[in-house]
Order: structure tokens, then C-alpha cells, then sequence
DNA sequence: GAGAAAAAGTGAACGAGTTCCAAATTTGAG
DNA sequence: CTCAAATTTGGAACTCGTTCACTTTTTCTC
């Protein structure tokens, strides 16, 4: 059983990262001072310090919780099933960027990226390095997965191309963040459209496929190798 | 003719200029105060926030001395003579990463980043984003002149693939910078594997080539589709 | 060349994150 | 219950980037 010394400490903790949670979020990382975060929190200065190094500590606790959800959410994507390559990138692309936004405001994002570019060897560095090197896996994990399923060419160097996709997306989502007016929508497309040209030749199409009805040609289509078989 | 006021301006600006990169070289960013700068080149703190919004907008000073530099080598790399789409990518991406580290070291690199990305919007931020499109353009402008030479296939979007170059590039540069004993070649190795999942597959080779004599088998080497015409 | 106006320089003061410490409080053990 | 150990507390002090009211220098005009 829990001492009461240790639950208070549980629970002040709590309270320091959901005060800094929420004041971060509605006055910015630069507008919400220590002080006040302590006030919020119902602790003093000093205390915050004993659980957290610094002011961006704080930050890294706070990521490290969504991406931890991302990265759930991406695990049980690949688990399912999938139609083409295009789309279960997209679709993984897709869930990473929305599911970045839940605790996160983009400014939020802007910090937490410079602090760890600024200090990789500190430990809110180390984990956001790891947390980065996560995604990236998964990015291959799912590439795997496609080729598995058939759907991807037995050639191809997963690792490579799945952390080329991951290094385009993250740093995407860099630009996103930094800037004002982008929507999801338009850095969704953009990167759609980067990744277009390297998984439209990774992809495997089986030959007797037919032209789905429906379709409509689009600008993207072309008469690529898309259509070999592998 | 330019006045005594302006030559001194002009002056007092070089001095405040040289006295930071050096100071930064060696003492690192933090550790160096801005009083120590304004000793250095003979002015009060107050004259360097005449020149400089702030202590990152020195730093962007000197990265963009930088950045012309690594973009004329750019330039001149691409006027020249290509054997492959491989070689010449490797060789601009070589080109970026090595005259990136003559001015600037990699923990300036670091904050330089960071602080890009924490103020995108200042001027420091907005030069920052302005070099990095410019390098981004500059490797469309290589694949361009690859397709025109025949060495690419007809049908790559080369603003998507320069742009997925550029990123992955970039990303990896961060990743350089951030790592403690990761050597130039490292990171140029990691890179060229990444790159070529694409390039091998968006290559034109003649079809009448022959094999190279000398050279002997790599793991790297397919019965892959670079050996088709296009 | 003298005085006024404009431009630039100066450094003490300020703000915010962080550190430090002695006193107060809380908890666990005998 | 009492003592010892561990934590919290609050505030003073420190650091360093940044600001601003004031002074000095340069230029322009008559």
C-alpha cells in the first residue's frame, strides 16, 4: 500500500503538470510564469523544482503523454487491415498529425521542438529523441506490414523508406507548427503529394487488378509503373 | 562618398559581428554574455541591440554567411557535369553538410535551430525559413537539370522528390548536430541509404549501358528496375 | 563656425527563470 | 507519544537577456 507521503507526492505532481497543462495552453509557454503555474498548482517554486529540472521539463511530460496516445493510435492502425500503400501511409501521416494536437497547442509544439534541439543531452532531450525514434519505427512497421500483405514490393528497403517518410513528416510538422493559417488539410496534401512520387513506385499492384469504376482520372494520375506487377 | 557616421556604423557593426562568432566558437552560445560580446568589440550592450534585435538575431548573421556560401557551392555543383542521379545527389547533399561547419558549430547549429523554431516569426525566423527554401529549391533545381539531361525519368514530380530530398536532408542534419561523436561520413552514409530507395527507382539509365568493368558486386546491388530505359 | 536637430551610444535597472537555505511541516518508526 | 528523517515552504539572491531615459557624437543649416 501507497504511504500517504508518497500519495501526496503522486499528487502534487499531478496537480504542477495539469496546471501547466492548461495555463500553457490558454497564456502560451513565454506568458505563463513559474509563479503562477505554482500558484495554480497550490505548491510553491522550490516544490515544482523537485519534481521537474526546469520550465521546459515541464513541457516534455506533457508530450511525452501524446505521443504516447500517437503512438497507440498509429499501433492499431497497421494492425488493421489495408487496401493500398498510399493510403495506409496517408492514413498513418494522418493520425499522427491530428492525434499531435489533443494536448498540445502548436506553440506548445514550437517549444518543446527548439528545447530538444537545444538540449538533446539533457533529459527532456533523450526522451524526445526516444519518443521521436518510436514514430520513426512505426513508420517501418507499417511498410513491413504492407509488404507482408503483399502490397509492397519484396525489393524495397523498408528501413530506408520508412525513415525517409518519418524524417519528411516530422519535419512537416515542424513547418505546420511554425506556421500561422496552415491547415491540417493543406500539410496532409502536401505531404501526400511528397510521398506520392517515392510510394507510387514502391507499390505492388496485383495485375489482374481492373480500373475501379467510379474513379474519375485526377491531375496525379499517370501512366506510371504503378500498374507493373512485382 | 560614405559619411564618418556610416563608416563607423559599418564598423562598429563588423566588430560586434566578428566578436560574436568567435565568442560563440569558443565559448559556446550560453556561454557567452552579451557584456562579453560588447567588451569584445569595444561598444556598450546597448549599441549591439542597435544593430541586432537580439542575442539569436547575431547568430542568424552568421548563418546566413553561411548559408550564401553552401549555396554558391550548391550552384556551381549543379552547372556542372552529372554521371548519375545517384552521385550528383550524394555530392550536393555532401556539399551542404560539410560547408555547413565552417562558421558555425554544431552546438550554434543547435540553437540556431531552435531558435528558428520557437520564433518563427521574427526576423530571425523568417531569413531562417527564407535560406531553408532556397537550399529546398536548389535541389529541385538539381533534379531538373538531371531530367533535362536525361539521367531522370520523364514523368518524377521533382518539386515533390526535392522537396522529400530537402527534408530528409535537413532532418538528418538536425539529427548530426544534436549527436555528440556522429562523424560527417555517418551521417552522409545514413543519408545516401535513405536517398536511395528513391533515386534508384526514379534513375534513367540508357539501356545500352554496360556494366562498369571494375567494379565488383555490392549488397546493395538489384536486378532491379534501374536497369530499364525509360 | 555656431547652434540645433538627428542619430547613435551608454549602462543602470528590470523581469523571469533558477538556485539556495533556514524554518516549518509532515510522515514513519520505535 | 516522541523523535528523526524527509519534504515543503517562501523568500532572498543570482544570472543574463533586454529595455529605456539620458548623454554624446555627428551632421546639417544659416
Amino acid at each position: 500500500m501507497m504511504g500517504l507521503r508518497e500519495r501526496h507526492k503522486a499528487d502534487r505532481e499531478r496537480r504542477i503538470l495539469k496546471a501547466a497543462a492548461r495555463l500553457f495552453r490558454n497564456a502560451g509557454y513565454d506568458g505563463t510564469k513559474m509563479e503562477r503555474i505554482a500558484q495554480t498548482a497550490r505548491v510553491s517554486i522550490g516544490t515544482i523544482y523537485n519534481y521537474y529540472q526546469n520550465k521546459g521539463d515541464l513541457l516534455v511530460a506533457i508530450v511525452a503523454m501524446e505521443v504516447n496516445e500517437v503512438l497507440g493510435s498509429g499501433a492499431r492502425h497497421i494492425a488493421g487491415r489495408h487496401r493500398s500503400v498510399q493510403s495506409a501511409v496517408d492514413r498513418l501521416v494522418a493520425i499522427y498529425i491530428e492525434h499531435s494536437l489533443v494536448y498540445l497547442s502548436e506553440q506548445m509544439w514550437q517549444h518543446a521542438m527548439a528545447i530538444a534541439t537545444q538540449q538533446p543531452d539533457t533529459p527532456f532531450g533523450v526522451i524526445y529523441a526516444g519518443l521521436d525514434a518510436r514514430l520513426a519505427r512505426q513508420v517501418c512497421e507499417l511498410l513491413d506490414t504492407l509488404k507482408s500483405a503483399g502490397l509492397l514490393a519484396e525489393d524495397v528497403d523498408t528501413v530506408a523508406a520508412g525513415e525517409l517518410i518519418f524524417n519528411n513528416l516530422n519535419m512537416m510538422f515542424t513547418t505546420f507548427v511554425k506556421t500561422e493559417n496552415m491547415t491540417v488539410q493543406e500539410v496532409l496534401s502536401a505531404i501526400a503529394r511528397q510521398h506520392r512520387v517515392l510510394l507510387e513506385r514502391i507499390t505492388c499492384l496485383p495485375s489482374r487488378r481492373r480500373p475501379t469504376p467510379g474513379r474519375t482520372a485526377s491531375p496525379y494520375d499517370r501512366a506510371s509503373r504503378a500498374d507493373r506487377t512485382c
